[in-house]
DNA sequence: TGTACATCAGTGAACGCGCGTTCACTGATGTAC
DNA sequence: TGTACATCAGTGAACGCGCGTTCACTGATGTAC
């Protein structure tokens, strides 16, 4: 064999990561068939040798990204007590870096206007991560022992991804900071996650 | 002359907004000079008449779009005591009809996501309804006595709008419809606005 | 050991299509004389 | 009153371009005998 044995399935690891920042950089209607393998170092002709359309092959990222996005999340919150769990999450969501990163960060705060003109699929695709990123945050939510968690989790999140879709349309960057820096301050007040609240729980 | 004195003022302003509508339906990506034209009941090839390119009616249309709504809310809030007003523009904002409605509905909801990935101008004149929305809500927000209400502003417009584009993408309609109900009176809690509070409000 | 053939990931030309933009033209009307 | 010309909003053919998709082909390697 001209390559090695698991050459394509690496091909189509690689393709499906180019693809996964590109689509929440450029947005489904701008990513395209070629800049996606030209970045992967290939012809656009190949393409189809690993995915049966481009609508696949977004729909494929968007499912690794979500994955990838959960188990980031679960490293980044293992071990701590919920407070600090929960603290934390807020911070890494509603972050500088976020803002700065699309193509890194959560496809939801990077894709959310666009859903209402995407294909089915996509947009089940879509709705998926949203409800499965509502409902951890329920439960981190209930973990703290906040009362309506369940009720409460929707706004939320509201909150977190709307800001941080904003923040990316405020072009002073003092500006921007300040708005995100205030709107962590409020949800976390919100969630009654006080400095003393936290000192009180048992540190890791 | 073949047409009335300000007949081809009248077709721009009709090209407009078609133009509005269609942006918050299809995007700035997939909105077409020929889908606006045609709806327009005209063809193509007169487009440049009017505008000088595409982008240059995007912008006009949004620059229409901001205008407009903010005389449909002072219009809609108009002598209301500071928290009824308030409260209805909460209930105006995040409501059923506006998500079922994007093209007749906020811009902000309707394109965040796609503000990255567009021109300068065109974000220019986003970023301008944006603080002015923001701005107009702060003051609101004075006018009811809510303490810091320039810092908490931000905040509370980033749950709206968040809510909105959110409640778009969840396709079971009760789930979606509670989402915005929860969200509404979670919001007017936030802001004291309390069945009590509006009660003691000198109603109209 | 040497030759003929099979495999298959990736190549690149070609397709039909819709797009934004340009431009010579149309045709109903007003104006000049 | 009648004829020649000017006006100008809108028409529609044409352009170059990038897109998603197809497909005959390449060329390095493995296998059969």
């Amino acid at each position: 064999m001209r390559y090695a044995e698991n050459h394509k399935e690496e091909t189509r690891k690689t393709v499906l990561r180019i693809a996964a920042a590109q689509l929440r950089e450029q947005g489904p209607d701008r990513i395209s068939v070629g800049s996606v393998m030209k970045a992967a170092g290939l012809t656009h002709g190949g393409f189809y040798a690993h995915f049966k359309s481009k609508d696949a092959m977004l729909i494929a990222a968007l499912h690794d990204t979500f994955e990838r996005a959960r188990r980031r999340v679960g490293k980044l919150l293992e071990g701590l007590p919920p407070k600090h769990a929960l603290a934390t999450y807020i911070d890494f969501y509603v972050a500088e870096t976020h803002r700065d990163q699309p193509g890194n960060g959560c496809p939801i705060t990077a894709l959310n206007s666009d859903m209402p003109r995407q294909s089915k699929k996509f947009k089940a695709a879509f709705e998926g991560g949203v409800t499965f990123i509502i409902d951890s945050l329920a439960k981190r939510m209930a973990d703290c022992g906040i009362a309506d968690a369940e009720a409460l989790a929707p706004s939320i999140f509201a909150t977190m991804a709307g800001a941080v879709s904003l923040s990316r349309t405020i072009s002073d960057q003092t500006l921007s900071n300040e708005f995100l820096s205030t709107t962590r301050a409020n949800i976390k007040a919100r969630l009654g996650l006080t400095d003393a609240a936290l000192a009180s729980e048992r540190p890791n």
